[in-house]
DNA sequence: CGAGGCCTTGACCGCGGTCAATGCCCGTGG
DNA sequence: CCACGGGCATTGACCGCGGTCAAGGCCTCG
């Protein structure tokens, strides 16, 4: 399972062979079982995961106790509750598995340690943020500029697997739509 | 006018004096007429801002040509087009000037010169990275989780002075929500 | 002065949310 | 094995928020 992290690591940094040891060892395997609860609401995100294996996604409750996601991570991808993780303070969002999975998780403490000490780890923070701040910047738009069909149209040709791996109720909730228009706009 | 640029990076930051001078020579005063044009659509994004007097507004054109405005900077503040200068892609986004106004303005390259060079500038870089998401995650939150009326009111309690200093036409664009609508919202 | 932009108000209507009924699938226990 | 229950998906009826279009008044600036 660590291995899929190492590679992950090796190809998008130019972090050498001691470092990239020392940044694995700082990451525990976790191996949980679907709609496991990572992060709960009103906690301190205190780690940031990656996905080896199955997926999860960040959520939170609008003021009706609507269910909205903020963000899916399928494999292959570094995430948190990225607000609390940086603030560390109680979450307003939770981060829970949508199916089985394999996840590595490194805490805050080791986190931004390695980030004080490894500069080029620093860097791939960087990155990270800014990654995620581009993405944040493209769902306000693609929010604000598209309507509920245009989001479905433009997701299924963009990023199909969020069709095919998501059930019709999440899905619904990643684009902010409800069920039955999302299952409207399915049948045409 | 770069005394409050100075008096801003020095209340936010650990730079020694030496460092402090090598930064702020590298951005060059600029004062400008309202409605300007500093980035164009489709223009890479070639510098961030300071803004020490005035205000400035970051938006793009949705699908239909209506302007959205994503983010209005006031006075101390630090913005950009962030995406594009990012990437230094061609930007979708629009800056522009909505007072006569007083910015000082530091090119990409120096920018991440200091950022290699400096390491108290690359955590100021991070923090201003972490800033941008945070802001933009409550965004989002604001948009999807309340209604024309309540993101009205919550802006007008929390920054009243968006309110006061910003025209109908920019502030509804800002809410997303049309003129029409907030005038209407507005008186009751 | 006139022209153009901004604000306000009214009439209309469509997207998408809400509520409700029904059917389907699946896991659990008798 | 089947019966049952709960969650999810689908479909229909309804309706309200807020967008669109249009008209009129006001202010600013050349």
């Amino acid at each position: 399972m660590k291995e899929k992290l190492k590679y992950f690591l090796w190809s998008r940094t130019n972090l050498n062979d001691n470092q990239l040891e020392t940044i694995i060892s700082c990451f525990k395997p976790r191996s949980l079982k679907k709609n496991c609860i990572l992060v709960a609401e009103g906690e301190v995100c205190k780690a940031l995961f990656f996905v080896a294996k199955g997926c999860a996604r960040i959520y939170y409750a609008d003021s009706n106790g609507l269910v909205k996601t903020r963000f899916v991570a399928f494999e292959q991808t570094l995430f948190t509750a990225i607000s609390s993780f940086i603030t560390q303070k109680p979450s307003a969002e939770v981060v829970e598995t949508l199916e089985d999975s394999l996840l590595c998780a490194i805490s805050y403490k080791n986190f931004f340690r390695l980030v004080d000490e490894i500069p080029e780890w620093a860097k791939l923070y960087r990155k990270l943020l800014e990654a995620a701040y581009i993405y944040q910047n493209e769902k306000i738009q693609g929010m604000v500029t598209f309507r509920a069909k245009e989001r479905y149209e433009k997701l299924l040709t963009e990023k199909p697997y969020y069709v095919t791996r998501l059930s019709n109720k999440n899905l619904a909730s990643y684009l902010d739509i409800t069920q039955e228009t999302l299952s409207r706009v399915k049948s045409r």
